[in-house]
DNA sequence: AATGAATGAGATTTCATTCAT
DNA sequence: AATGAATGAAATCTCATTCAT
């Protein structure tokens, strides 16, 4: 009551302020750990004891922050698809007026922060039973706006020229997908590339088919990337 | 071996042979049923009371039939990568000598392969707790097994000049990531494609990467299925 | 039915005999088996399947010859019981007049009995649950009644003044108890003992308590067993 | 150790030392539960909901604090082990110098122990299947150490020159395996007498068989309960 | 706000028993 | 007489969720 008191006598309670601050830390650590746990040992077998060992906290703190399993599941994947939301744009925009050069910063700036969260990728796609219809509804939605950067940027370079006239939504996806292929075949991909190399491979071949057959000659750098390495020589001396 | 050489040496025990098949039978019957129920339910929603369910058995049964519910969703698995198995090589075989066209009919059969067991194919990437480490490295090897038509089919047609010299390994791999997006994001997908465009849309997508530029000309009717759709008049005219 | 009036005519059909006999050798063939398996595994962790199987024959015809698991189970056990009414009395009789003769008799043959079925006699152990009342008060009375050989020749020796004049049944059963020890902790008997020493050792305990004390000088050979070995008797003199 | 060390430094935890002392009562009262239900079914009748039932508790509770069935089964004996081990001892110091009195207090607290937990002691004999090889392991050694109390007494007994040389693990085992009896064989003594006559014959007889002939004259009260009451002494010396 | 003991529904698995062939 | 496929009840164990403190 006398808090109750205080808040009515001044909105711009500085106490209520606080609270709020610590609940969204709260959430953030229970969010954290629950991502750590589920990477670390795939989301089913992930009991909400573990998340809480995990967080240092007692089971039934979790559901004062979270509605319960589901709810949290659904938090750790929206997570990371804020992780896309803001990290591509930005690099979208920091790469400069080339399209080549934005998509190629675009699907980078993809790539990496499903390095960044690889296993929480991985969920997504076993999101299935657990997540509610509405659930799944919005990590659908959610997902095809992360690909709105790339849609942008194919959809400018073909207007420019600079790619062939494909479908921007499509082509878009299938950069998606093969950067989702790090994390769900991580076991085939890292026998024979480091990540690095694996991104410079996927945006060679996907150029390939994409860039106008004349502007070519202009993105040697990005294209030679998934040529067969094991005959290099006998294209260099000519050139 | 053993049993081999009995049946060679006393060819008719139609007893013991009417007892295999219909083992065979059930067996069969069985794997159906839980392919149904895992690929409506979504496999770990999936109960062994489900799947006698659904093939009107008890539960009992489907222990002799298979030790347990791991070696039930391995065998579903591994029921569906014997499909491709069967069905690629036979089809590339009947494509003919033409390397576009063996890749074009590889990638069609492994599509049709995976839309026949769309839902089973998204149980492959949520195997990772229920199974062991054995069954795990078992599909894993199969799945790398099913890409090899694909492979000797870009082998060939590198050697032939026909494609880029490319890694024959991680084209295949993305052509089968791609051809397992139908099944994954079927929900994206199905928005706006047939099963057949979607095919079709892909094929030509990774051929433009592919194909030697000084042969293009010749795989035309190949190659237009990814350009823009929109704006057809501009294409038609010129040809 | 005619069979049926082939019998009605000759009263001794050899056809029932003959049957009579195989299903006798069928139901000794299942005891067998099931013996052999509990003595192996245990009692309760045998299956009918293990049976079966031991057996080489079907589930369901054990059905035919036992009532069911319990029946099969008793009748493991009273065969046990009947190995001892049919052993010890004989080997009593072959002992000749002489009471303490009479009694190591009886006992090593009780104890010989146990070592052949040292599993089985567990098993009488383990039957509180699975036997129905009816069941375990059957094996209650025929093990008192295995005890009365040993009752017999006790009471006899107290009347020929060669025992003590003790209970004889409760002696009986004592001995019992110690001849069934070498079956329940037979993992600490064999620590230091063979089974003829342990029944030695045994059996001579039991008889320096009930040897009248003047007739002892007789028995020296019954009697020394028990002695501590590591002071061998030439101090005894001495003293 | 650690705790120790903790609770030494900062003695006044109350919160953590009554959750302790909350969670030994529960162990005890679900212990004590298990024993009864144990003892009034047998064993492996015993399911973990008839535990649960009878400690009136939710099965999932047993296994916040034993592992699983086994683990309980196990405690439950260890239980009754530890009466002995703390039991005997005690009845040994307080019962003086005699030899024989020392033993015959020894014996008679074994039975009490016995008689106290009769049920849980069969168990010992049924242990088999259930607990593992260390499981049984433990027991065996346990069981072996609570008839050092028994071997101690004796082995003084024979040094003071009260008992024969015998050699006093046998014979403390042998003890054991009598005491055993009125729990292992209750349906056979209890027809004829009491738990303390039955203590009381028991002792005799042994003592019987223990005791230095010279020595006899001077326990005759311990002796002579073993002697036939049906025919009152007084008549044998006139046959 | 935070704890963690307690609940209880539900999942997997085993096995005695039956019955059509 | 014999088979063994099929049944289904029961047992063990797990874990999301609640609630008194």
């Amino acid at each position: 009551m006398n808090p109750a008191a205080l808040e009515a006598a001044m909105p711009l309670d500085p106490d209520r302020a606080a609270r709020e601050a610590r609940k969204m830390q709260r959430s953030r650590q229970l969010l954290d750990a629950a991502a750590r746990v589920m990477e670390r040992e795939g989301s089913h077998a992930v009991s909400m004891q573990a998340v809480a060992d995990e967080a240092d906290v007692s089971v039934g703190l979790i559901y004062r922050y979270f509605g319960g399993k589901d709810e949290l599941l659904l938090a750790v994947i929206l997570n990371v698809l804020e992780d896309f939301a803001s990290t591509v744009p930005a690099a979208v925009e920091a790469a400069g007026d080339d399209p080549v050069e934005r998509l190629a910063a675009a699907f980078g700036a993809y790539c990496r922060v499903i390095e960044r969260h690889r296993h929480a990728t991985v969920l997504t796609y076993r999101e299935s039973k657990s997540l509610d219809e509405a659930g799944r509804r919005r990590i659908k939605e959610y997902e095809v706006e992360t690909t709105q950067p790339l849609v942008g940027v194919l959809r400018d370079g073909i207007d420019a020229g600079a790619f062939r006239p494909v479908e921007p939504e499509m082509v878009a996806y299938n950069l998606l997908l093969v950067a989702h292929a790090w994390a769900l075949k991580h076991w085939y991909f890292e026998r024979t590339l480091s990540f690095e190399d694996c991104v410079r491979n996927q945006l060679s071949l996907a150029l390939h088919g994409l860039i106008e057959p004349r502007q070519r000659r202009r993105y040697t750098r990005f294209l030679e990337a998934s040529e067969r390495r094991s005959r290099p020589s006998t294209v260099a001396p000519g050139s």
